[in-house]
DNA sequence: TTGCTTGCAAATTTTTTGCAAAAAC
DNA sequence: GTTTTTGCAAAAAATTTGCAAGCAA
């Protein structure tokens, strides 16, 4: 999973870790930092990114790119769907038992080799399925960009 | 699917349309720019993504956002898959029969209202799975980023 | 000490926008 | 003729990189 020099143990791995640690809200690369910052004020943008990559190199947490094109990260590394919600954007975690995962079978009799998947699903979460139309739709973690209206995002 | 004023038909457009109906390439608008470009020598590439838009609006392609950060766009409407190749970088789309496809009722018996959903697959294409470990990986259609090692791509 | 890591700034990459001129209808 | 679309250049937004200085081992 790593090659290369061993990774040193800075304070500002540490953080990026601690900040990712236990939170299930997808966040981008700018809320990581804006985290880390008030622990360590002098944090850059830069070393959040490049302390990302090396928690994802070594395993402890995964980037999702679920189609804003903006990266998410994932501190839950056990295989996992997602599914975004339309109103308030927000992302959660979605747990399908294997059986009623998909059927791939067809893929490999077709001469593919399948090494992963990628499940997103989108609609309304439970929260905004219950206020309908009560309220107006909140932009919550993300700006749904025009283009996401028509779009295929995987 | 469209509002505001009715749209204009201009060579633009039109070529933009052509660059990319019947293709089954996955091209990001750079490529497609590039080969418009060999018929409107002129068009900006600006043009090529207002054009690109407007047809999405209107249904008559899809943009794809897979997972490498760079939208990507298809002009294949019905409704299907995608099968990323690891080792090439082709994108296939792959049409799984609706009733190998998967039962998201868990979703909808926890409250969540279900709208779509994206399945991406990832391995190895047919033609690099056939060569296996004879040629080493080329980067066809995109660099595959470091970062998509290890990486949810949804 | 050695050499990986950081902070900062600048560079990249992809996509969007403002605006005057050109093209559609 | 009026209104939309284009081309161009500049702006944005997200991420990466070069480099001297700082820190971990």
């Amino acid at each position: 999973m790593r090659r290369g020099p061993r990774k040193r143990t800075t304070r500002q791995l540490e953080q990026v870790f601690k900040a990712l640690h236990g939170d299930h809200s997808h966040p981008i690369a700018h809320e990581i930092y804006r985290r880390v910052h008030k622990k360590l004020p002098r944090i850059s943008l830069a070393t959040v990114y490049r302390n990302l990559h090396t928690l994802v190199e070594e395993g402890k947490i995964r980037t999702l790119l679920l189609g804003d094109q903006v990266a998410r990260y994932d501190p839950e590394t056990r295989e996992h769907d997602h599914f975004i919600c339309e109103r308030c954007g927000r992302v959660s975690d979605v747990f399908l038992k294997r059986a009623r995962r998909i059927d791939l079978s067809p893929l490999a009799r077709d001469g593919y080799v399948v090494t992963t998947h990628n499940l997103t699903v989108y609609g309304m979460c439970r929260v905004c399925a219950g206020r309908r139309r009560t309220s107006k739709p909140s932009r919550a973690a993300r700006k749904p960009s025009v283009r996401t209206m028509a779009v295929i995002r995987g």
